[in-house]
DNA sequence: AACGCGTGGTA
DNA sequence: TTACCAAGCGT
């Protein structure tokens, strides 16, 4: 029989039996599809909303935070009034915080600019902040059921895996060919049914790791499947090590329960979040480097008190190891960043501060 | 284009 | 334990 070859990037569908894969996919979601708090509406901010949340987000993560937003901020109106650190404090621990940042400022824009309706304009919806490829295809196809693809990491994985598509879907090129492909799949399918349906394929079926071929409702027609490569894809190049940073952060309170604290800058890392004083400096010099910096920003001048505590948090891209250091100062100081410990708990603080404070404040 | 951007789950 | 990952986007 003859080789065919399946990953002429040209015309990857041009022997691919699109009609049964539609069919195929779309009972099977009829189906099986699970039951989510996003998916009990058409509500283009609900979905909107959702979207955002699970970028790099595992589903069991984001459905308390949904529910908790929805309720709090129900519709563009409520959380385009919101005030900024009560939008951070519902995203707290969630993680990528400058996607409620973006979402918060997109929701404002589409109050002001669009009366308070989500744009059904595929480019008019991606010209907002925190909305890119996969965010405008998910939400104008799910919501206004607009023929627009909707390539995340799971349709990357199911379409390299039934096309066997051999391309790095780290590339930008890689997900546009997969828009492509996508394009033509879609035609003449419900959009909102379709791209969910390759979503919860590969949520459910195509998985990364251990996948259900057994079950898959698309078996006759994968190609990695007929080849014996569904383990060996998606391919993906590594990332890099993560880089290693020591800081010292500084628990500082007063005698009368207020507590020292900073807000990070409104952007890079931590985003706008609060933490306790805290600055990197090798071993030898943390605690010297982190007095001169109370003492220059805060005009504290404390001898501080090393606790001896350590704690790693680890992010995507590198890793803290957090030296701890306390002090009590007299009830003078309160003023400025000085806080009291009931009024900085209802800021956003990231995870690992939250570690510090109940290490060091209970 | 490649890198920065969180957190918690899993093998 | 380490490594990889989970519905990406901004710069």
């Amino acid at each position: 029989m003859m080789q065919r070859s399946y990953d002429t990037k040209e015309d990857v569908l041009a022997t691919f039996p699109n009609q049964y894969f539609r069919e195929q996919l779309l009972q099977w979601y009829e189906a099986h599809q699970r039951h989510l708090p996003w998916r009990e509406s058409k509500d283009p901010y609900r979905i909107w909303v959702s979207e955002i949340m699970l970028q790099q987000t595992r589903v069991d993560t984001v459905k308390p935070y949904y529910q908790q937003f929805m309720e709090k901020f129900p519709t563009p109106e409520a959380l385009a009034e919101a005030h900024e650190d009560q939008v951070m404090k519902a995203w707290e621990g969630l993680g990528y915080y400058s996607r409620a940042r973006n979402l918060q400022s997109a929701v404002r824009e589409v109050v002001n600019t669009y009366g308070g309706e989500v744009p059904q304009d595929p480019e008019e919806f991606a010209s907002l902040k925190g909305v890119g490829p996969y965010t405008k295809g998910a939400v104008m196809s799910i919501a206004y059921d607009l023929e627009e693809p909707a390539v995340d990491g799971n349709v990357m994985r199911v379409l390299a895996r039934v096309l066997l598509l051999t391309d790095d879907i780290g590339k930008q090129r890689t997900r546009k060919h997969m828009e492509n492909c996508v394009r033509i799949l879609i035609s003449g399918t419900p959009p909102s049914d379709f791209n969910q349906g390759l979503i919860e394929l590969g949520a459910l079926i195509c998985t990364p790791k251990n996948p259900s071929c057994d079950i898959c409702p698309v078996q006759e027609v994968c190609r990695a499947y007929d080849q014996q490569m569904v383990e060996q894809l998606p391919v993906k190049a590594k990332k890099q090590s993560q880089k290693q940073q020591t800081m010292a952060v500084a628990v500082i309170e007063s005698e009368d329960g207020a507590v020292l604290i900073e807000q990070r800058p409104k952007q890079g890392l931590l985003a706008g979040m609060w933490q306790f004083p805290m600055v990197e400096a090798p071993p030898a010099l943390r605690q010297q480097s982190l007095q001169q910096y109370l003492k220059e920003t805060y005009q504290v001048d404390v001898t501080l008190e090393d606790t001896e505590q350590s704690l790693e948090h680890v992010f995507s891209h590198l890793i803290w190891k957090v030296r701890v250091f306390h002090a009590i100062v007299p009830s003078s100081m309160n003023r400025g960043n000085w806080m009291q410990k009931t009024e900085a708990e209802k800021l956003a603080f990231p995870v690992v501060h939250q570690k510090i404070w109940r290490q060091q404040l209970r």
